[in-house]
Formats: structure tokens, sequence, C-alpha cells
DNA sequence: TTTCCCAAGCTTTTT
DNA sequence: GCTTGGGAAA
């Protein structure tokens, strides 16, 4: 290691005074992990100890004593993470925070990447493919190479960009990975092999990045150009890092090399709350860090702020059920609060209305909509729901699921603006050209062939009679492309120039539900106002996608704050008053898929860990006893294994019983058609008997 | 070569 | 319920 020379601190700031008072706002363990001196520092921080109060006043705290705030990195796991946290710590003390660098492993990584493309080998305005990207493009190379047709059944483009991209955040073979995960493919080892490396060689060429490129490549730069590194790290005075225990290995190496100048590295987690180790998250992380870093301090927050004892016991009892040991028990000095309840509802249907019908009546006491959330596996879960919701108007917004720039239709505008971003993205280029008629897979592979290879000038086309029959299409398509090309244009404008072409190509594509989709792309325009510019929206969209679904929430109560529907994972570090877990479901909570693997399930029971963590007061779980399945109609179900069998006493069964319905009124001679029928009102009761709900014959 | 139609298959969580 | 893949017509 080179030799340190340690820099005094500014004598003005050696004895700064404090605007805040730290020991006051904190408890201990939140003021020792606040105000700690430098070097790495692990903070274990369990479910609701106030880890993000804590973050911000660490923030605070550096700030007031002289860091300058752009040479604090905080790393989050969303973007708006860090915009929480920066904004909470900017209203503690002042507008410096704001300058406080933050964002996501993926963010961070494009800037510096941008800034140094050219020691990798790459043009600064790459292009950055999300998942789906990333799968049309290994598409694309595999009908290249014919593998398509191939007798013996060869997996499907989605799931060759995550069996691909799996081998690269966990940092093992292509071999490996597939006898791990795939073993049913072995067979076309040699087939994937070539796959895999024509892919790699692809984005190379194209200046495209996938998620992965975007860690992985930043450290490509860092180990081959070891002054880029070192210049990135002395800009980092602190780094400060969210949600450790979901990194993954890359990213466990970046947070080294970052701090590799000045070792003021402080990582917060909960090991108990790792959940995406689907995505190459590594738990492993949190607990190797004190033998990753030396000298390490590892300081814990064990005192439960959000919720009440009842829940806490919930999850206590939750975690003792796992097979690896959590070095947890949370406690509160909170009194009181209602046992969680256990709802077993006849059939999805009941179990929507109970929760709607719940949540009407704790509004009724006070409990504001967006104090409320909705938890569920995945985002399908809460299809049920979400028509009962709309149907009895109360406002929702929904996590997690489809985002806006999945949405075909938003696809197909982007994918013109990446275009003229990036003339080589040529999976934009292979989507923008099929929209045209005429024009179907062959002929656009043609057309990018020629494209990507032509020098000069981008988007002029040449007399070239092999077009004739689309000459039309092309020649409008690539006025519109000249039009926008120059990202001095102002954002708005060029993407009303491309919906001003793409409307008619939409309407004819998507006929059916047009008006929707037309919907979605006048919206698309408001939130392209917001960007300074092409480049920083195309970024932002891939590495901060919107959700798609709240952007559909109804406005109807513009001033009522709407419901949180979420899924579990969407739901990470937030809190609520109350919450409905719903669908938990053997099969569904834990996942179906996760089944054949003791980790998977583990990782499930940390799922509903998480989920009922988020509970501040109340607490209800439920489920459906009956399940409408595609194939097989009516199913029976199990409740979720990680709640069947808990004591009464931890969680308390609640039966639902309808009202009964009010007296027939005598029939008339009239002919007039009975009154509308309304539901007859629910009541939710709460009884002991619990063998009764089991079989409600309703 | 494109496009249309039908059958088959599968369906998680996210940067 | 939706996407994907195959086959056949245009």
């Amino acid at each position: 290691m080179a030799r340190r020379f340690i820099l005094k601190r500014d004598e003005a700031l050696a004895r700064p005074t404090l605007t805040l008072d730290y020991a006051a706002a904190l408890n201990p363990q939140q003021y020792a992990a606040a105000t700690v001196g430098g070097g790495p520092v692990l903070v274990v921080a369990g479910a609701g100890t106030g880890k993000t109060r804590t973050l911000v006043y660490r923030v605070a705290y550096l700030v007031e004593t002289g860091t300058p705030p752009e040479r604090i990195t905080l790393l989050t796991f969303t973007r708006r993470a860090a915009r929480e946290m920066l904004g909470r710590a900017s209203a503690l003390l002042d507008g410096r925070c704001e300058r406080v660098q933050g964002g996501t492993f993926h963010a961070f990584c494009a800037a510096t990447l941008r800034r140094h493309a050219a020691q990798i080998g790459y043009a600064p305005n790459f292009t950055i493919l999300d998942a789906s990207d990333s799968a049309d493009v290994i598409d694309v190379l595999r009908t290249a190479r014919g593998l398509h047709q191939s007798s013996r059944r060869f997996p499907r483009k989605g799931t060759l960009q995550s069996l691909f991209s799996a081998v690269r955040n966990r940092g093992g073979d292509l071999a490996g990975t597939i006898a791990e995960r795939a073993p049913q493919f072995t067979e076309h080892l040699d087939e994937l092999e070539a796959l895999f490396a024509d892919y790699a060689a692809y984005k190379r060429q194209r200046g495209l990045m996938d998620y992965d490129d975007l860690l992985l490549l930043t450290i490509v730069l860092f180990k081959t150009h070891p002054e880029v590194e070192r210049l990135v790290a002395s800009t980092m005075q602190h780094v400060l890092v969210d949600e450790y225990q979901d990194t993954n290995p890359a990213q466990a190496l970046l947070v080294a090399c970052f701090a590799s100048v000045h070792h003021n590295v402080m990582v917060v987690g909960d090991d108990a709350q790792s959940i995406y180790r689907f995505r190459g998250a590594d738990v492993g992380n949190i607990l190797q860090f004190p033998t990753r870093f030396e000298n390490a301090q590892v300081l814990k927050l064990e005192e439960n702020y959000r919720s009440t004892q009842p829940v806490l016991d919930l999850a206590n009892h939750l975690l003792s059920r796992a097979a690896r040991r959590y070095d947890k028990h949370l406690f509160t000095s909170k009194k009181g609060g209602d046992r969680p309840a256990l709802v077993a509802a006849p059939d999805d249907r009941t179990e929507a209305r109970f929760v709607a019908q719940a949540i009407l009546q704790l509004r009724e006491e006070n409990i504001a909509l967006d104090r409320m959330a909705v938890l569920f596996r995945s985002a399908f879960n809460s299809y049920e729901l979400e028509v009962e919701l709309s149907r009895r108007g109360i406002p929702f917004v929904k996590y997690g699921g489809m985002k806006l720039a999945e949405a075909a239709h938003i696809k197909d505008v982007l994918a013109h603006l990446k275009v003229a971003e990036n003339p080589q993205d040529a999976p934009a280029w292979n989507r923008i050209l099929q929209l045209l008629p005429g024009v179907g897979p062959k002929t656009a592979q043609g057309i990018i062939g020629w494209i990507t290879t032509a020098d000069g000038e981008p988007f002029v086309l040449p007399e070239n009679p092999r077009f004739g029959r689309i000459a039309g299409g092309l020649k409008r398509l690539f006025e519109v492309l000249r039009a926008i090309q120059p990202d001095q244009t102002p954002l708005v404008k060029q993407v009303e120039t491309v919906l001003a072409y793409y409307e008619p190509l939409c309407k004819e594509k998507y006929f059916e539900d047009f008006p929707k989709r037309l919907q979605d792309l006048e919206h698309f325009v408001g939130i392209a106002e917001g960007y300074p510019s092409r480049a920083a929206f195309l970024q932002s969209l891939a590495l901060d996608p919107i959700e798609l679904t709240a952007l559909g929430a109804e406005p109807q109560d513009e001033d009522e704050p709407p419901l949180v529907l979420s899924t579990i994972h969407s739901a990470k570090g937030l809190e609520f008053d109350t919450v409905f877990v719903i669908q938990a479901l053997d099969g569904v909570l834990p996942s179906g898929y996760a089944l054949k693997d003791p980790e998977e399930i583990e990782e499930e029971l940390r799922l509903l860990y998480v989920a009922i963590t988020r509970a501040e007061q109340n607490l209800f779980i439920s489920y459906p006893l009956l399940r409408y399945s595609r194939y097989q109609g009516d199913q029976l179900t199990a409740p979720s294994r990680f709640i069947d069998g808990i004591p009464d006493a931890v969680l308390e069964p609640m039966q639902l019983v309808e009202e009964s319905a009010p007296p027939l009124p005598q029939p008339t001679k009239s002919l007039s058609p009975p009154p509308r029928a309304l539901p007859p009102d629910r009541r939710v009761q709460d009884q002991r008997d619990r063998d009764a709900s089991a079989n409600l014959p309703f």
C-alpha cells in the first residue's frame, strides 16, 4: 500500500459547533453510529430500528463536522431512497446536504463509465439495456446462429438472459450456473457458450451495456486503470452504503474500491432482511465485512421504534423458524397494541372484500389511506383487490410489477430517442424498423447491417433500389430522426416529434386498446418535461424505472393521498401504520419456484419477515381457502407454511362472517327490475373459533 | 419475407 | 391471460 499522509483538519473545523443535538435526537446506539469517527464501520440494524434516521443524521454530522458534502457518497438501493434521505438531511441541516452524491450503484457506475468510456474502449454515448432489451439482443443472436430451430428444445430469450446475467453477477462460469439452475439445458452447453460470447462481443461492438456490465466494466476500468480508481476513490472521503445485505459480490468489490483511499466506509444492513439472492445478492457480504475491511467496527441498532410488541413477537417467532440462526431479537419499549390477525377467507374475492372494508373502517378511525399498505409476493397477486378498490372508489398506487418503460408502446417511442442518441444501437433500430409496414426481422437486419457500418452522416438514406418497397416509410422515419438528432432540441419537442410520427403506427398496431396507450404516451411527455436532456432522460429511465401502475392511479380523489399496494420487494425500507399481507399461501409465499431449494425457501421466509416488520400498529395476514386457477378452475389451497401452526397467542385467527341478508322485499306486480343488487354490508367479526373458520360454508 | 392465425407453454421478486 | 413459436397464406 502507498504511504499515507494524513492532512490535519482546518483549525476552524477542529472544534465545530454542532447545530444539531445528536445525543437528544438519537438513542445511544444510533448516536454512536451517527457520530463514529472514520474507518470501516458495519452497522447491523434490525428492522425498524431507525436505520434511515441514523443515516440521515450521519450525513448531517459529517457535513457539520467539515466534510465537503460533494465528498460524501451515499449508495442506496433505489434512487427514491437516496432522494428521500438527502431530502431529510437537508431539512435537518441545510441545503448543503443536497450536494451529497447519492444514488444506486448502477447509476454511479454509469456516470463513472461515461466519463472514462474511452479507457475501456467504449464511446461515452453507450446505451443501457434493460433486461428485456438484453433478451431481445440475445434473441437476434440466437436466430442468427439458427439455434431457434434446433430439434431439441433450446431455452427462450428470457431464460437465456437471466442465465447469462446470473453467471456474471455471481462471478461463476456458464457451465456451473447451468448445472445448478437449469440442468435440462446441459446438452446445449456448447451452443450456449458460443451465444454467450456472441452476446458479449455484440454489446461491445454496438456500444451497449446491460446492468451487469455497468458494475463489472467499472471494476475492469478500475483494475486496468488504477489511476482512475485512485481519482474516484480520492473524491470519496466518506462512503455510506444502505441495504448492504442486498449487494452482490461485484458491488462489495466496488465498495472496497471506493474506500481504497480514505477507508471511511460505513455499510448498514440487516442479514435477516436479505431478499435479493435471486439477483445475485450475497448475504456473505455483510457477514464478512469485518474480515474484508481491517479494523472494522461493528455497531448494532437493536431497539425497534416502529412496531408494537405483538408485531415484533410475530417477527421474532418467524425468524426463530429459520434454519440459519439470526442473531436478532427485536424489542420495543412501546406498550400495547393488538395481536396480528390471521384471516382465512373462503376465496380471493372475499379476501379482497375483507381488505377493502377493513381499510374503509380504519380510515373512519382516522388512519390516513397512505398510512396503510397491502403487500404481496408478486405483482399479480393484487388483481382481485384492485378491482374491488376501484369499485369502491378507494384511490391507490401500486409499486412493483410492470414498469412504464416496459410497456411496448413506450419502448417504441424510447427506441427512437435511443437511436438518435446512439446510432449504433441495433436493438433500438430493430424495434423502430419493424414498426414500418412491410418490414420484418429479415429486412430490418439488412438495413441495420447497412446503417451501423455506414460511415459519415447518420440518418441519411442513400438511393438504394433495394428499399423501393418501403422507401416511403423509411424516408419519414429518417426525417424524424434527423429532426431530433441534435440533443440541443428541447427534450419535450423531441418526444412530441416522435409521437406525431408514432401515434398513427401505434393505432395500427394496437387498435383495440389504443386509447389507453395514447394516455400513457401523453403522460410520457409530461415525464420528459422534468429532464434537461435526452441523455439524462434515457439514463434515468433505464436506471430508475417509473412504475406504470403508479401512474394509472385514479386521480379521482386528488386531495387524498392514496393507499399503497406494493410487492414486498418494493416495500423494502418503508413503514406503515397498518399492513395487510395478502395471499399468504404455500406456492405463493413461499413461491412455488422456491420450493426445491431450502436456501430459497429461507429467502421467502425473510421476505415475509420484511413484510410484517413494515407494520407499526396493525397487521393482518390473509389468504383464500379456494383459489381460481386458470387451467384447473377452483383449487384448494394451503396456507403458507410459514404461518401454519403459529400459536394463537402470537397470531390471532380472525373469522369473516357475512352479515345476514335483509329480508327480501315482497314481490310486487310491476316488472320493474329489482334494485341494483349492491352486495350486502359485511362486518369483520373477531372470533376465536379457529376450526370453524377453516371450513366456512358461507 | 411478411403477416396472420393458432397452439403451446409458462407465469417471481429488480437495478 | 399473455407471450412465444410454428406453420401457412399472401
